[in-house]
DNA sequence: CGTACAATGTGAATGCCGTCAACACTTGTG
DNA sequence: CACAAGTGTTGACGGCATTCACATTGTACG
C-alpha cells in the first residue's frame, strides 16, 4: 500500500465507494463527480478513464451498490421474522410482510441511498434483486394454498408498488415530517391493506 | 399587447407558465431559470424580482401547478366514473378506483408533470388536492356501510402509495418499458389488491 | 534487457447553470 | 414635476460536467 502513486491502482471501485458515502448522506444531489475524484485525490478527469459515460454511468455504478445494500437489508428482515410459531401459512405471510416492512425501514434510515436505489431503470429479474424476493415470498404463498393461483400474476407488482409509494411518501413526499408513532400506524395500516388485498 | 417594452408586465405568471411547459416536456430538469427567462425574453436575473428564493421557489411554482392539474384529472376520472348502473356502494367503489386510475394515467401522459408534481412536501391538506379527494371518496365508502369505520383511518394513505408507487415504477421505474397490454393488467391487479384489502 | 504500446492520470479550457451586485429604465404618487 | 418603488439589464463569480492534448506508469514482446 504505497501511498502518492501516479496511478491509484484501484479507482474504479475506490470512486464507487466514495460516491455511496457521498450518496447516504445527501442522496444523488450530493454524488458529485468532481468532488468525488478530488476526495479519491485524484483529477476529475480521470474518472472518465473507469466510466466513459461520466457522470451517469457513475450514478448507474453507485446506484447498483445501493440496490444490493437494500436487496440485503429484505433478506435479513425475512430471516429475523421466520420465528414461525403458529402454521406455515402464517410465518409465510410474515415473511412476505417482513419484506415490505425492510424495504420501507431502508427508505427511512438511509434515504440518500434509497433515492439511488431507485434511479433510473434497472434490471427487473435480476438475481436475488428486489422482485426476486417478493415473488420468492408470493410463489410460497401460492404452495400453501394461501394465494390462489389464479390471482398470483402481477401480484408482485400490487405489493412492491405499495411498499415503494409508502417508502416515497414517507421519505421525500408530503408524508416525511409524519411522527414515528403516527408514521408506524401508516406502516401497519398499508401492509395490513396489502395483506388482506392478496 | 405592446410588444419589447421595458417591463414585462405579468413576468411571474409568463415565467411559470413557461416553466410548466418546459416541465411537460422534459421533466424537471428541464426547467432551466436560464432558458427559461431567455424564452420569455427576459434576462435571467430579471426572474429574482419575482422569485426571491430562485430556481427553487420557480420550481415550487410550477410543481404546484402540476398538482392542479393531476387534481383535475383526478375530477375528472371521478366524474366521468358515474355511470352508476349498480347500486351506490359499487358506485362509490368505481369512484374510489376512477382517482387511482387516474392518477397513474396522468402520470403516465404527463410524466414530466408528474415529476413535478412530487417535488418536495407540499400541504397535506390541501383544499382539492390528493388527500381531500381520497378522503372523500373514502368517507362515502364508510357511510355506505362498505368500509368499517374501524379501519377507516389511514386507509387513504394506503391507498396513495399503492397508486404512487405503481406510477413511479411504470413511469421512472422498472416498469417503465413495459408494453400497454402488460402494463393495464398490472394496472387492474394494483387496484384489485387496494380495492379488496380495504 | 530494453523498448514500444496500452493504460491511466494531469492541466487547462469550454460551456452551461444559478446567483448576485451595481446600474438603468418605468411607473405612479406626493 | 420630482422622487421613490418596482422592474429589468449587464457583467461577473463559482461550481459543475466534459473534453483534449500531454505526462507518467506498467507491461508485453523483441
Amino acid at each position: 500500500m504505497p501511498r502518492a502513486r501516479y496511478h491509484h491502482g484501484d479507482l474504479r471501485n475506490a470512486l464507487v465507494d466514495g460516491g455511496v458515502e457521498l450518496g447516504r448522506h445527501g442522496g444523488v444531489g450530493a454524488v458529485v463527480l468532481t468532488q468525488l475524484a478530488r476526495s479519491v485525490g485524484v483529477s476529475p478527469a480521470a474518472a472518465y478513464r473507469h466510466f466513459p459515460g461520466g457522470h451517469d454511468e457513475l450514478l448507474d455504478a453507485v446506484a447498483e451498490r445501493a440496490r444490493v445494500e437494500l436487496a440485503e437489508r429484505m433478506r435479513d428482515g425475512i430471516r429475523t421474522s421466520a420465528a414461525a410459531q403458529p402454521g406455515p401459512v402464517h410465518a409465510a405471510m410474515l415473511r412476505f410482510g417482513a419484506t415490505g416492512r425492510a424495504y420501507v425501514d431502508f427508505a427511512l434510515e438511509q434515504p440518500g441511498l434509497f433515492e439511488l436505489a431507485c434511479l433510473r431503470d434497472h434490471d427487473l429479474a435480476h438475481e436475488g434483486g428486489v422482485a426476486a424476493l417478493l415473488n420468492a415470498c408470493l410463489d410460497e404463498l401460492v404452495e400453501l394454498g394461501r394465494l390462489p393461483a389464479a390471482r398470483r400474476p402481477r401480484t408482485e407488482v400490487a405489493a412492491w408498488a405499495a411498499v415503494h409509494g409508502l417508502a416515497v411518501l414517507l421519505t421525500t413526499g408530503p408524508l416525511a415530517g409524519l411522527d414515528p408513532v403516527e408514521r408506524e400506524a401508516v406502516i401497519g395500516r398499508t401492509l395490513e391493506v396489502v395483506g388482506s388485498g392478496i
